[in-house]
DNA sequence: CTCGACCTTGACCATATGGTCAGGAAGCGA
DNA sequence: TCGCTTCCTGACCATATGGTCAAGGTCGAG
């Protein structure tokens, strides 16, 4: 058996050490920015020697890359819900619910995510010119296909899309002044369900699908 | 006379320098992060030889903090357009107007502020404690005002601004991506006119004003 | 013209950081 | 046990970067 995980204690350790250090990395990557990150704090927050970093991950560009890309996964993922719906009402429903579910749960990802979005996709252009491209495409074509079967306003399905993404990332990314603005304390279980009722009534009721 | 500038050459050669300084300094902090962001870089996109940098501002991190109060400061005087109108219609329209202006002339400031937020808002958490806040409870109370008078649907006022400000300073942070899938090139006046009143009348819409 | 304040800058320094490496430990098939 | 591969890590290095400094230039008031 030339290629595959072994189900050896070895390949067992290399399985938990590189979930350990993306994992780190993340949390650093978005907490410091990439530039701001050091290999040091990451070793240090993944609780591995710094040579160790460096056995698994060559250098840190490819360390960051692959934490993007994990990333990516779990976006596209998410959009899956998209699909499997009738209409607009139940398609952005439970799109706008995976999404905000993924900000909650994953507020380290959406950060490095805008990070390196904001620093002109440096690592993912190819991705965003490809497989982001094509998939914007393709719900930009449903939704004008709703459009035209009069279940929702002569919205264009590009901004709606945007819009979609900025409100839901935004208690991800914008999480620490939501805090802030919420005397300090993040968000309880109650108030995030309001916040999804409320994101979701307004965008569904914007664009006439209720 | 001790103090307020004269109007010398002297006065205007600091003025222009700091101005050239802040000027570049926004641009690579917002391409590149704080931690990417070099003095080297920042001099060189001024015209101006390192040393002269830390002439007029001693650190880095001196430089980096006028440069997001700066921002600060036109974010919260284009939030003034909130107060001058009797209604929702009227307010969220010329508030969204403004931030959507904003987002498109200072994409480099907005960036920075979002950069500074998601990595906790090391240098303004004082500011959003204080100033931030209060701004958020007023116009908090003034769109609970309109929900008690009928003049909109009974929303949580803080999601409605979280939304307003997710959406149109998406357009700025994001503003890469949003490039790339429209085929490479920047949003024409055109796409950025219809962009504004998309999203004005999604939210409109959507809180019930119209 | 002179003097002091303000401005400019090349050269320099201490430090932090990404990355390397050699030597050794641990796991595993035979 | 032997031998091979994988894994671990302290010590080390080259470089980049924030910041300093001293010497010199420019300006304007008196």
């Amino acid at each position: 058996m030339p290629e595959g995980e072994r189900i050896t204690k070895r390949g067992a350790i290399r399985q938990e050490n590189e979930a350990r250090i993306l994992a780190a990395a993340e949390k650093v990557f978005a907490e410091a920015g990439f530039g701001g990150a050091t290999m040091q704090l990451i070793a240090d927050m993944a609780g591995l020697p710094k040579a160790n970093l460096h056995y698994y991950f060559p250098t840190k560009e490819e360390l960051y890359r692959k934490v993007v890309r994990q990333i990516f996964e779990i976006w596209l993922h998410a959009a899956d819900s998209f699909d499997e719906a009738p209409g607009p009402v139940e398609a952005i429903g439970a799109y706008v619910d995976a999404k905000m579910e993924i900000s909650r749960s994953h507020p380290f990802g959406s950060k490095v995510w805008a990070s390196e979005v904001m620093h002109g996709a440096p690592v993912i252009q190819d991705y965003l010119e490809t497989t982001l491209r094509e998939w914007t495409a393709g719900r930009a074509r449903l939704i004008q296909k709703w459009v035209d079967e009069g279940k929702m306003a002569p919205i264009d399905p590009h901004h709606l899309l945007y819009m979609l993404w900025a409100t839901t990332q935004h208690y991800a990314d914008f999480g620490h002044q939501i805090e802030t603005l919420n005397g300090g304390r993040p968000l309880s279980d109650r108030q995030w369900k309001a916040a999804k009722e409320t994101v979701k009534s307004i965008i569904l009721r914007g664009i006439g699908a209720i």
